[in-house]
DNA sequence: ACCTGAACACCGTTCAAGT
DNA sequence: ACCTGAACACCGTTCAAGT
């Protein structure tokens, strides 16, 4: 009879193969959630099909029951994050208060998941969350009263907008990741001298602008471009309000 | 003596080896423009290092001697897209109409090239002739008045918008590849029923705004939708111009 | 300096076979 | 219905060897 300690471990040299019995429990939402961690930890380069089966101990093929292919991986793990924006009660007399908190709640969201906006501008998102956003965003104009047409396109081009600049962020980050840097400032001083270097090297008579300007063209980071862009489309769209 | 016929073709079983003194003439010149090629013809996905090397009839390991990786490739090509956008004498007191058709020009030029903005966005730009179109812009905004630090974020949101558009309209243009369709205007009509049919199936009590509005959401193509983004934006910076 | 073949360490997806 | 191993047809990049 074997005694009563404590198990003995597994030899190294034993491959423990599960009975076949024992099947892993794979779902939609593990796979997402899977996704999501490794996309945050390492990066969008660092999210394969592979790569997300092997955190769940088991092969590609498996996820293809869960989910039709990468391209459709990636919607899924972009509508999570989305999920994380948090929505105000519509009060159309602030609208445009209300459109600039919204567009910094998305800005932090997208950027809390640096490369997810790199998977999202990618693909014509109909997801829960997406939709729900969309929704706000809307309604928020037409209860303003701008006509639908125009309100359509706002938000069209709002969107891209909030994308577009997370996309930009996230080639950044994957460049902060990529050196051996730590902090995202020091990660910004060192990318503006670079950019600094590299113009007081061009030829004055051809670029004179552009030399002559340097520290003005470096010296916003990225919310202040961010926040700059923004008011733009705003007072954009506030002069089509009636 | 061999006849003065015709000469006789390889036969197949014999690997026609070139001899190893004809080495192929490499440049990073024809790599650029091969890589092109393939971009316009069969989009990003299909452009990888050992497709150009295929097509110049050697191996991917050939490239390196000309070109440092794959993303400096890219880089490269970009640049070759931006040396088509074709620049006037820059007029300050028409700084707005100039900067519209700038924009509508870069439009074009990046819609030709579908794919390579998605290529764009990836990188930080600081070839010969992204250097040439930002000089053209910000000293457009300098001479117009603006102070320095204003146009510095006017280049930059502007240049986003233009490129992030592009890459918005090469996701179409990819779809539109992977389809079956021939015609640009059947893909964007086959499109838009296709969300318009999505859209009907939204729960109405959730979505009152999106649902009720279908037509009004999916009635701009591309070109308006540019058009609009612009407007936006150059009334911001209309605003902003003293 | 430029070019090459072979190798390394990866991909996404399919398919027949298992439960 | 779900899971699996093996295979297919690809990647980018490196490296030792050639000229």
């Amino acid at each position: 009879m074997g005694s009563k300690e404590e198990a003995v471990p597994v030899p190294p040299w034993r491959k423990t193969r599960k009975p076949a019995q024992i099947r892993r429990q794979l779902s939609q939402d593990l796979i997402v959630e899977t996704g999501l961690r490794v996309l945050d930890a390492e990066g969008l380069d660092a999210l394969s099909m592979r790569r997300v089966a092997q955190e769940l101990d088991t092969g590609p093929a498996s996820l293809y029951a869960h989910v039709a292919n990468k391209e459709e991986l990636l919607e899924l793990v972009y509508d999570r994050v989305l999920g994380e924006i948090r929505l105000p009660e519509r009060d159309p007399s602030r609208w445009k208060d209300q459109l600039r908190a919204y567009s910094l709640e998305v800005y932090r969201v997208l950027n809390r998941h640096a490369d997810v906006a790199r998977a999202a501008l990618a693909n014509i998102p109909t997801g829960e969350n997406s939709l729900r956003a969309g929704e706000f965003v809307y309604g928020l104009l037409l209860e303003a009263g701008m006509p639908p047409g125009n309100a359509a396109l706002c938000l069209d081009r709002l969107s891209l907008y909030l994308i577009g600049d997370a996309y930009e962020g996230s080639v950044h980050v994957s460049r902060l990741r990529a050196s051996e840097m730590t902090s995202p400032e020091e990660y910004f001083t060192a990318f503006a001298t670079q950019i600094a270097g590299y113009y007081r090297t061009l030829p004055r008579e051809r670029f004179p602008y552009l030399v002559g300007h340097i520290d003005d063209l470096i010296a916003a980071d990225g919310e202040e471009r961010f926040r700059f862009g923004l008011e733009l489309m705003l007072d954009g769209i506030e002069s089509r309000m009636p």
